[in-house]
DNA sequence: TGAATAGTGTCTTTCAGACAATATGCC
DNA sequence: GGCATATTGTCTGAAAGACACTATTCA
């Protein structure tokens, strides 16, 4: 690797974030509408430019703070998108993270200093600015392989929770029902979760259990 | 993401590749060995900048052609690092990409006008510039992961090889031997290889059915 | 006691892994 | 025949998937 001399011509650098997010019983995810050109009032990724002194991971928590008012988030990269015409104005490079939060904690409106947002379902998206259609249909792909072989569905989660409550966010990523008593006998298998020992309350029904995941780190299960 | 503004100050972007190649029993990646600050005389990944108006793949076949002469590879994108401080002289992040190379109809010393390159065995390696013995670690880990659900090995045979041959090289990634029997079977079953009709000839001994592999892309065969 | 959800066990099939004998070609 | 490598099948244990009934709480 050569010096890097300050006369090179650079391209810039952004993040951006695919944050997920089931709510009731669909997968949704954080837009931003565009008040710029190109692309003005077009629905776009949440994400923006890497500054100088951050990490690529810090960039991206704090663009979704900037953008969408989230905390909390897990978050891993997904993909670098470096087209040399992704961008009809300039070079761009974008680095992207999935980031997944559990809606019952979070209200997108609250939040939003640049621009419109919110929370759209992945079933019927908008046409999305620069290539971020393809960025999303990446993501939603490795979304639906992880959560088959880890603890990634911690990240849609409250700390406590209930096995119907885990599954559901299985079925809704996955599009399909799951046989109660498999994925169960599967999850427990695998010891990612643990009983608290609470039970849930209030319900005309029989009380479930609350679980917690053992870890709160990616675990890869097989 | 907001417009970009040609005087906002940008890191600057590189590619680094891990070349991997299997020689005997010795997983090998390419190295060269720097003659510039910093780290001047220590060895480090293929690499460079990534020019304006070529993508990031490109980028990536371009220094694996000028720094090790070497064409005809496997290429899939690893991970970007972005810490801020990866660089000691200033913000540079780097794409890094994992190739697989065919030993046997590629000579590294024919190569090289970036300095001098050399396939270093990883179970020696030297101390590396950068972070760059992190990346070599991440990717030996992917790769080992890899090799067990997909057909990556093709990256690392001539198009056509017998299946001893197959499996020597996923014995020397993995580290240790596999049962004939077991993996003949396994291989077999994913139907990533179809026998071409031929046999090798010239050892003393019986002839080995050639195989390749059904495709050229990448195939998770589960 | 009816409504609603929680929780559980068996059977079958498939796949991974341990394990050894026969086949073929050349000298 | 002797040497070197190629090729093949069985058994066992584990895990995945199909499938239906009982348990608990509250109104």
């Amino acid at each position: 690797m050569p010096t890097p001399k300050n006369d090179f011509p650079k391209p810039s650098v952004t993040v951006d974030i695919l944050l997920f997010t089931v709510v009731e019983n669909d997968l949704k995810i954080l837009l931003i509408k565009r008040n710029l050109a190109p692309f003005k009032g077009s629905w776009a990724l949440p994400g923006g430019f890497v500054l100088l002194h951050e990490s690529l991971e810090e960039a991206a928590l704090r663009e979704l703070k900037e953008e969408g008012n989230v905390d909390n988030v897990y978050l891993e990269q997904l993909f670098t998108f470096g087209d040399p015409r992704r961008d009809p104005r300039s070079r761009v490079i974008t680095v992207t993270y999935l980031a997944l939060a559990d809606s019952s904690t979070w209200d997108v409106r609250s939040g939003g200093d640049a621009g419109e947002a919110s929370l759209c379902s992945t079933k019927k998206l908008p046409t999305l600015a620069f290539d971020h259609r393809k960025i999303v249909d990446y993501g939603i792909e490795r979304l639906r392989a992880k959560i088959g072989y880890s603890n990634i569905a911690m990240g849609l989660l409250p700390d406590e929770f209930t096995l119907t409550d885990l599954q559901k966010k299985h079925e809704v990523i996955l599009g399909q029902p799951i046989d109660k008593r498999n994925f169960r006998k599967k999850i427990l298998s695998t010891g990612i979760v643990i009983p608290t020992g609470k039970k849930s309350d209030g319900g005309a029904h029989r009380p479930a259990a609350f679980y917690k995941f053992k870890s709160k780190k990616l675990i890869i299960t097989d």
